[in-house]
DNA sequence: CGATTTGTCAATAGATATCTTGAATAATCG
DNA sequence: CGATTATTCAAGATATCTATTGACAAATCG
């Protein structure tokens, strides 16, 4: 029967993408990816992974089309292959914490304690920019940090966070973002900023959740 | 270092999700359930999997939590999750569309010819039905139209499709829908009314779409 | 109760995926 | 040009996934 062979192929397609992610590291190098463009080494730094391995993984993602290289000199940077697969990403997440109960116990057991209420959404960030009357700080690592950031955010590196924090106007309200949801990178900001009293608030997701909410960014030139 | 060890928890967890859409027999577990809950043996029949294999594959999604079951007597049903599962389904299914070109050749090579610029947008076929000048069918078993349609739909099986099409009111324009943007009953049936000079139009994708854009429907009541 | 229907489980062989190691390539630098 | 840096490729051992087979369990029916 003709019908089946067609529904084989399609489903044989799309289950290329599912198994493109079915993978722990895979998808480690593509949350990083969502932050910035890598060279394959930085990669590997990061995930705690050999090059080889992280390279293997790489063209398995590539294969897919779910990420794209670009040559510069010996280096070779990669880069998420498009919005749809930040989309996909995020969903996949989103799916992840409302149905796999272990994802919310991981997440107890490493919390930063006491920032019950320290969040703040989106929109209301949004709103609270126009108004210009917050500090907002980008908790991640500068080269994340200048790939794009948010508009009128200031790098506090985490590795640089105590004497950064030590420098910010404390007359106003601070906001710090991170990687997303799951990083806490934003909380030990916030964490250390209301242990000396300032009003500190965490944005609700991170820079991948602004940017596929499609709000307005500060972003380098893509070399694309 | 305890941050690497609560992101390899994490993103483990994420890969179970990943895992369990990885296989082509899976999705099409999904899909069908996408349209409407099922018994294990009317999943069997439809994708022509043994019911044992079926059975094992339902178990791997509801172990990633992806569906739910209820027993009714000796039979036991299936059902997806969540609307959270339909809406990654589908966004796995616009990345694979976007992302790897094999997915348009396949939908070439078996479309049904004769069709450009015969569909219509959801958001059109809304501002239609509630005008009350078009006649919509549904074209999916009756099992699938029974368990939930667009409102006002009629049914018309594909395997009835010749005489019911013939039974329609032909004076003013008939929609068709049907599974989805890859399904081609839709497709059929537009063709086959074009054929006799009807003004017939297929919906631009289907119910799982339609739904998951939460517009309005006609829906059994969900043994929940 | 025993027989039937429906679905699950367990075991197995074959196919795939993973990570490591070490070699091969590609661009740059002195 | 040879040496260096960054990345990819190939091979192989290990682990995981898949489909089939046949046995088992749960609810129903006569």
């Amino acid at each position: 029967m003709s019908h089946r062979i067609y529904k084989q192929r399609l489903y044989g397609q799309f289950a290329r993408v599912a198994q493109a992610l079915a993978s722990e590291r895979r998808l480690e190098l593509i949350d990083l990816l969502a932050q910035a463009p890598r060279h394959v080494d930085a990669l590997a730094a990061e995930t705690e992974m050999s090059v080889a391995n992280v390279s293997q993984h790489l063209q398995v993602l590539r294969a897919a089309n779910l990420v794209e290289t670009e040559r510069e000199g010996t280096k070779v940077t990669y880069r998420l292959a498009g919005d749809d697969v930040l989309k996909l990403w995020l969903t996949l997440r989103l799916v992840g914490t409302e149905r796999l109960p272990d994802i919310e116990r991981i997440v107890q057991q490493f919390a930063v304690s006491g920032l019950e209420g320290a969040t703040i959404s989106a929109e209301d960030l949004a709103t609270q920019l126009a108004g210009g009357a917050v500090t907002l700080i980008d908790v991640r690592p500068s080269l994340e940090y200048h790939s794009g950031h948010l508009p009128g955010a200031l790098s506090v590196p985490p590795d640089e966070m105590l004497q950064r924090l030590k420098a910010l106007r404390r007359d106003r309200p601070i906001v710090a973002y991170c990687r997303g949801g799951f990083c806490l990178f934003a909380d030990e900001a916030v964490a250390l900023l209301r242990g000396e009293g300032v009003e500190a608030y965490r944005l609700d997701g991170g820079w991948p959740e602004w940017l596929a909410a499609g709000r307005a960014v500060e972003q380098a030139a893509a070399a694309r």
